[in-house]
DNA sequence: TCTGGGGTCCTAGGACCC
DNA sequence: TCTGGGGTCCTAGGACCC
């Protein structure tokens, strides 16, 4: 029998988690709302039920909440990631290798054991006793299949909370049922681009050829298709490398038109960075600043800009993170104003105004002529709202934002000790 | 009035070096 | 004077995931 992968997903789990310090809420509509209360980012089945979307922002559906007499919950990651511990815990007294792959998955390697339904059910009520956190579990060959089977579970709605997919033929039956948008690695542009050469479940995706998939898509799609076809291109990783990347990111609640008050919520900002490096024992070599104006105001035009700035040496000291922030945000006028292109707002200046001389030195600072570029942005656009990050679902702003805090990378070594 | 905050990987094109 | 190819690094952008 071919090596089989599981993979276990916790139901609805910031809801989940609320449920288990609150055992009233049982049977009740319960949501966890991001950060600033802006936006619902996790739901209960009876949230789920009334229609509520996954990041539906929370000021539109409070009233039919209320109704419904849910109980609202800011989040608590702190809570959460105990909680995601203990469910992996729980999960190694049943499995040799656990890879965590998010906070509430995770894929194991199914032992060589006569009775798979079996060790399924023994693995959804032992994490649900352990832990009071309602589990899934899809088992297949690949990850990509067993990603299938766990959605097959909740799709169906299956009560045993468990979905094997063994042999082809079961698996090619499943895969004609299932929509090839649904698959994992498959998002919305790929799936319209599926849609128009006729490929609407997993199963066609199954049969397209290797070299068209490659030619059309590129090498990330066929990837998936040998997953689907029960060809394992995703290996476990049990021993994760350091994470490469740091973000950290707020939108604005009110508008802001100063530089001074964009500068400080950089320092700020720059200052909790810092302390999230050092809390994970890691270091930078490089930090980008980006700032949007808001993605939501379909009335203004909209500007977005980003400046990548190398730090000296690899460090996570807060001076020296909050110096090179204020130092690229300095940058983000300087080129805003002498590039053409850079951006909506700043395209549109004059030429006499784009040939005057940068406008800052940045190793000293002169806000006030910040400030009159600002002023020079609002009187041609009424007020510029200038948002730190900003915010959406899988929108295409969020995708032109992901490389823009690439650069902030870090690593291990022994370097540590560089704490200046 | 109020709309999240994290991450990863792949690819194309240009600059620069030999 | 003209022409070549290989390699690396960086930037920008696109797609996906939870």
């Amino acid at each position: 029998m071919p090596n089989l992968i599981a993979l276990i997903d916790c139901d609805n789990f910031y809801a989940s988690c609320e449920r288990v310090f609150d055992p009233s809420l049982k049977n009740k509509p319960v949501v966890v709302l991001s950060n600033n209360d802006g936006c619902i980012v996790a739901r209960s089945q009876e949230v789920k039920d009334l229609g509520i979307k996954m990041g539906s922002p929370y000021f539109k559906e409070k009233a039919l909440l209320a109704r419904h007499n849910a109980a609202v919950f800011s989040s608590n990651y702190e809570l959460y990631g105990d909680m995601s511990e203990r469910v992996m815990a729980t999960l190694r007294t049943l499995y040799s290798d656990v890879e965590t792959y998010s906070i509430d998955e995770a894929f194991v390697k199914i032992p060589d054991v006569s009775n798979i339904e079996e060790l399924c059910s023994q693995t959804v009520s032992k994490v649900k006793k352990w832990t009071g956190i309602p589990v899934k579990v899809g088992v297949s060959i690949t990850k990509t299949l067993a990603k299938v089977a766990a959605e097959t579970v909740k799709q169906r709605k299956l009560k045993d909370r468990y979905f094997v997919i063994k042999d082809i033929a079961h698996k090619d039956d499943i895969l004609s049922r299932f929509a090839v948008g649904d698959v994992w690695g498959i998002g919305r542009a790929t799936s319209a681009k599926l849609a128009k050469i006729a490929v609407k479940s997993a199963l066609d995706l199954t049969r397209l050829d290797d070299s068209d998939i490659k030619r059309q898509f590129g090498i990330v799609l066929l990837r998936t298709a040998w997953e689907l076809r029960g060809n394992p291109c995703l290996d476990m990783e049990l021993d994760p490398e350091p994470q490469k990347n740091l973000c950290y990111s707020r939108s604005f609640s009110h508008t802001i038109t100063k530089f001074e008050e964009l500068k400080e919520s950089i320092i700020a900002y720059a200052s909790s960075a810092a302390e999230k490096l050092r809390a994970r024992r890691l270091i930078a070599s490089s930090l980008t600043v980006f700032i949007n104006t808001s993605y939501f105001d379909s009335t203004a035009p909209t500007y977005a800009n980003s400046t990548t700035v190398s730090l000296p040496y690899e460090a996570n000291s807060t001076k020296l993170i909050v110096n090179s922030a204020v130092d690229a945000l300095s940058k983000i006028y300087r080129k805003g104003y002498n590039y053409k292109k850079s951006g909506i707002i700043l395209n549109d200046l004059t030429s006499e105004e784009l040939q005057q001389p940068s406008l800052f030195d940045y190793k000293n600072p002169k806000d006030d002529k910040i400030s009159a570029v600002m002023d020079l942005i609002n009187k041609k656009y009424g007020k510029g709202s200038i948002r730190l990050a900003g915010s959406g679902f899988d929108n295409d702003w969020k995708m032109s934002r992901n490389h823009l805090s690439k650069r902030y990378t870090s690593d291990w070594n022994e370097l540590l000790d560089i704490k200046p």
